[in-house]
DNA sequence: CTGAAAGCGCTTACAG
DNA sequence: CTGAAAGCGCTTACAG
């Protein structure tokens, strides 16, 4: 591997000169740059980043925390997340380095430890839970982070955020289930301890209101995310007095299990019911007919989540996101 | 933030001591090992990764690339596998540093920066084709790499790798199905090209012959790895003048449109008809009845690739694993 | 615009 | 077992 004394001596100027080239080329003499290029060129040069990241003390590196499986359900479009986070970070030259930690307050002398070893520069948090407490500790350690995902405090949220405006897209789904003829549209929701649904169930109930539809008895807290919550929920709308035409669900799994029950009972969802779920999960394009569902911007989350954490002071603090619509059969057949 | 030279003064000896203490504690006199790690404590020393990682020319990363998810389908294992893998190389004091690069050759010269500007010691390939170009290349360059899954070439596989015995996997689930009853048993495959699925064929089919069961007209490939084309081929095996009692399946996403055909014609699955699929993803758990898949040991998949990658030469060049089968309703009611 | 030199925080022969 | 010193490969004031 060359060094840059060799390409120095290579191009005949000092090392000065040659990181020059590389850091600052708007010093150097457009002849004595082309020399020193040729050098490179010719011995292959790479800088080392460990003697860069030892002088400088930055590491370009960005930690992120692995979520284990066990601990949940699988995080279904984590692969996605992953790819745009990577490309973000890749753009102004920094990489992602994944590494596990215990669940919660837990796993914070690890992120702290990585830090003071300097295997990172600071971290993007995500599987941000309500009240997560990892936020506040990270800030008054004064570490780096990003999150995506809000914490849904009462007060103002530690640290910089991204994250996705579920209202917003439930808004978007239930007008949109409108606009196809549906008139009584339910909402699948989890247990109110999570902020998060209850974002995005505060978008279908004023959007119904908007509309002059009803929502009472129309809003379902399931258990579980799971296929058997979302069909039973489901069940329960369809017994009703006055049956559902279209069903909003807080999740792509809530929304397979809505999917389900209308199979079972002989109905086809996008004809007899519109179904919308939220993710744009694999298992959206999956099903047939294929699920209705709200896809968050994850290049947009990554870029300002990327930006947020490494650009200027003066970048803001918080990014809200809006969602897409992604429309399939399960609400719009044909 | 201490470094080892104030940790030096602090405990009072010189900074090798230290160093020593850290790297290489046997050498230290037990009170003096007790008086530096006292001062370690103290001071809240952390090591600097990169004047380490400059001196021994070692950075302890180690690169993977996250695959594009446009570029196939969903990766719906990768966070259990990207869990295994970083806990795998932590227990040896490494992390994953991710990266993206262009599918196939074309993203080589990415490795070859990335090694060259010391920002890993070696690489973890997944995603795996067959015929894959990737291995051949890096062998050539001398760039350290290890891979999960095999490129089924003719000859010998250039690097060492780590796979899981997919024929053994299928043999198993046929024998399941065999002891749950089944006498008819098909196999839904991909494409000819691909070696992966050609293994995991060979497993049911020399398993049929070994208990006598029919093959003739039971092995369908379905040309692409989705739902629809696991139910278009399940209705031909469902239509033939002999039905079949039991599917095995390539794949989860396979398995599931089987199941879909099975219910679309009211037949239940585990009862009329014994079906399993591969990679225990996340789908195979939320559908119901539950899928009956053939899990990969991911944890010990990781330990094997670390090993490979980073132990002493002489441990060996492949490892096979075997799979397990996970019993659910789609294979055994009740 | 360019050069000589110090120093980032470690590890490791080399002496004692 | 311990210490003084060199050096890993960069960046960056500081002079010229």
């Amino acid at each position: 591997m060359a060094t840059l004394k060799q390409v120095a001596a290579h191009a005949d100027v000092s090392v000065q000169t040659v990181s020059n080239a590389l850091n600052a080329p708007h010093r150097l003499r457009p002849d004595t740059l082309r020399r020193v290029n040729q050098s490179i060129e010719a011995l292959h040069y790479r800088p080392n980043r460990n003697a860069r990241s030892l002088r400088t003390s930055a590491v370009e590196l960005i930690g992120y925390c692995v979520p284990s499986p066990p601990n949940g359900q699988a995080h279904l479009v984590m692969d996605q997340f992953l790819h745009a986070l990577c490309s973000a970070a890749e753009t102004t030259g920094r990489h992602i380095l994944l590494f596990t930690a215990p669940t919660g307050l837990e796993g914070m002398p690890t992120y702290e430890d990585l830090l003071a070893r300097r295997l990172v520069d600071g971290f993007v948090l995500s599987q941000t839970q309500t009240h997560d407490p990892r936020h506040g500790w990270l800030k008054e350690q004064r570490i780096p982070f990003v999150s995506f995902g809000r914490v849904w405090k009462e007060t103002s949220q530690p640290g910089p955020f991204v994250d996705v405006d579920g209202a917003a897209g439930c808004a978007a789904a239930t007008r949109h289930l409108y606009a196809t003829g549906r008139r009584r549209i339910a909402f699948l929701s989890w247990p109110k301890s999570s902020g998060l649904a209850e974002d995005r169930m505060g978008g279908w109930r004023q959007t119904c209101k908007e509309l002059g539809l009803p929502t009472t008895g129309l809003a379902k807290r399931c258990p579980k995310d799971s296929i058997e919550a979302g069909a039973r929920a489901t069940a329960e709308l369809l017994d009703a007095a006055e049956p559902v035409d279209g069903i909003v669900a807080v999740s792509d799994v809530l929304a397979l299990g809505v999917l389900r029950e209308l199979g079972a009972r002989g109905y086809t969802a996008g004809v007899d019911v519109g179904v919308t779920g939220f993710d744009d999960s694999p298992l959206a394009s999956v099903v047939s007919p294929g699920l209705t569902s709200i896809r968050q911007p994850m290049d947009e989350i990554a870029g300002a989540l990327i930006t947020l954490l490494t650009g200027p002071a003066g970048t803001g603090t918080e990014h809200l996101l809006q969602p897409e619509l992604v429309i399939r059969g399960s609400s719009a057949p044909g």
